[in-house]
DNA sequence: CGTCCATGAGATAACGCTATCCTAAGTTCA
DNA sequence: TGAACTTAGGATAGCGTTATCTCATGGACG
């Protein structure tokens, strides 16, 4: 009547590869596959030959969902940084990702757009894939992003900043400090004679408020500080922007010798303005930028400005990560990785 | 002597409210909660209310990692680009992701770095995670790529390039015709009396090949085509390379008249080296560009370019794939989305 | 020489969800 | 009016792994 069972359990029927066809061939229980192929717990060397070599002649993959699922743990890795259209934040996840797949992790990008409620319903959306680690931008997120980091005991590590010297710390960092970066570009146009250095502000993310104030400390510590020097504008950073701002502060303040942009895409756009309205550049004015992004090197004249490690900080984050995946709890909990001063004609 | 059972299967020690603490609070059955949550198949309305309020109250998310096992299907989709460091490829991701993600997708990112069988390794990767479909850059990826989605029966979009008119086509396309677009601005540049055009290219993908058929059609239709005239270099895109080919190309044909770039960071360099060299643009040389990048309405002289509508392709071979993916089988396989030819002052 | 413990393998039961089959009640139509 | 079909819900059985417990085996040691 009834058809009899199949003699052995083959491949199913999605065509898949199991353990236990991987055990059948081997000679094993699958458990036994299981554990050797992860290298768990202690098998027999002889057996682990005979079931990897099994595994290797039916093209054994494992599944990440049923993984997953048994494990209560996952491959992934969830992104989230501010906006991609900024090449500084492409070069972090590049890096991140490429040191993240190598050591067999999945990146999940999650764009915030610069919005703290996005990101807090980013985070819950990733977090809700059980991620094994996450990497944040910035240090200052929503108390509520902390929270629900905090609640779901992820390993977590921030990216781009670090905390005031003397703060109590319990995030993981890495990057540099802003501040002592906003300073250091400023105290060298002090050194180069400037007085009247303006500073331009686009986005004013919490990083650019960081450059910002290491701007003030420099020039108050010079005595040079001058509130009308402040520029600050949220739209987002661009070329055209800083073209405009340039022109309009040149206008407004025409004793101004030197502009710290807090980009160097503003001050790209600056220097193109300048040459359009014929403006000696640094002569008239000094313009310094950040980050050195593509084509500083390239402007007429080039820009000076501030080169930041960022694809090491992604690099250096996502190893950081994984050894905090692995439980190891005893590496220092900020990692530094410094800037350079690069002058260059502008200046 | 044995301890009763727990009166109610209550939160599982992992914290999370599963299916079945739903249908506890809604007082049905898990399947029903499942049904109900998916809007699948026909459930009591009054029902669905009853469960989407039990469900809301405990804050329950569902576990992709039990439904991709359960359902043999997942939320993922792959997205396979060239380089990270290049814009363009930016753009459509920033736009493919997000329309995917509306829809409830997750977007995994790969990076062939221009290379097939990374492309490969890549692919090979992503589909054992079985993803809901695939979204690859270009159309002549390596024989490889093509058997493994063909395999995989993944639906797959390819972006940026459309084959040939007459070509049997079997791959869903979104983008427009490379090649079209190159005889374009080599037909502007025609128009505006130039005769010595030359074509700069780097890289060399397949769309900058496409770019430079397109550029030799236009010319040997007006008798214009002279093989010297054709500088193509493997080496990657960049501001630096572009200045480089100027001056060569200038040195080398002292006679060219019109320089068409096969990507716009190449013109930015190559206008930048002419202000450094002080040579007239374009009354000495026309320079044209590609994609209309960041900075190309900024540049001085502003740079002529063919602006490519790379996020609207993004986003349409998302809601492409998206159709795919739920069996939609009839709309048509290519999408040609046109590019615009943005003439300014370098020309 | 039995007890204790370490070692290595397997059996069993989840993990949280959905596919599939089944049933009961209502609906249609000859 | 009853056979055939539809509709809405539930029971059951996995999906492919891994966690956990169990069970031999054998060596160390009092």
């Amino acid at each position: 009547m009834t058809q009899p069972p199949p003699i052995r359990k083959s491949r199913r029927a999605s065509g898949q590869v199991t353990l236990a066809d991987v055990a059948a061939e081997a000679g094993v229980s699958p458990i036994t596959v299981s554990r050797a192929l992860r290298g768990e717990r202690a098998v027999d060397p002889e057996l682990v030959r005979l079931v990897t070599e099994a595994a290797d002649r039916l093209g054994y993959v494992p599944d990440p969902a049923a993984r997953a699922l048994a494990s209560q743990r996952s491959y992934h890795v969830a992104i989230l940084i501010p906006k991609l259209s900024n090449a500084l934040f492409v070069d972090l996840l590049d890096a991140a990702q490429q040191t993240l797949r190598a050591a067999g992790y999945q990146a999940l990008i999650g764009v915030t757009h610069y919005d703290t409620s996005q990101e807090e319903q980013l985070l819950r959306e990733h977090l809700m894939h059980r991620p094994a680690g996450v990497l944040l931008t910035g240090l200052r997120s929503s108390p509520g992003t902390a929270t629900l980091i905090a609640r779901s005991k992820t390993p977590c590590v921030h990216l781009m900043d670090l905390p005031p010297e003397g703060e109590a710390n319990v995030q993981h960092c890495v990057g540099f400090r802003q501040i002592d970066a906003g300073a250091a570009i400023t105290r060298h146009l002090l050194a180069r004679g400037r007085r009247r250095i303006a500073f331009a502000g686009a986005q004013l993310d919490e990083r650019v408020m960081q450059r910002l104030y290491g701007w003030r400390k420099a020039l108050e510590e010079a005595d040079c500080y001058d509130p009308v020097l402040e520029w600050l504008n949220p739209a987002p950073s661009s070329l055209a922007l800083g073209g405009d701002m340039f022109q309009q502060m040149l206008a407004a303040q025409p004793d101004l010798d030197a502009i710290f942009f807090c980009n160097d895409d503003l001050a790209q756009g600056a220097l193109l303005a300048a040459l359009r309205c014929s403006i000696a550049v640094p002569a008239r004015v000094a313009i310094a930028g950040f980050n050195d992004l593509t084509g500083s090197d390239q402007m007429l004249p080039t820009l000076t400005t501030i080169r930041t490690p960022r694809a090491e900080i992604g690099r250096t984050a996502a190893q950081r990560l994984l050894a905090l995946m692995r439980g190891e709890t005893d590496s220092p909990k900020l990692v530094d990785l410094g800037f350079e001063l690069v002058v260059r004609e502008s200046t």
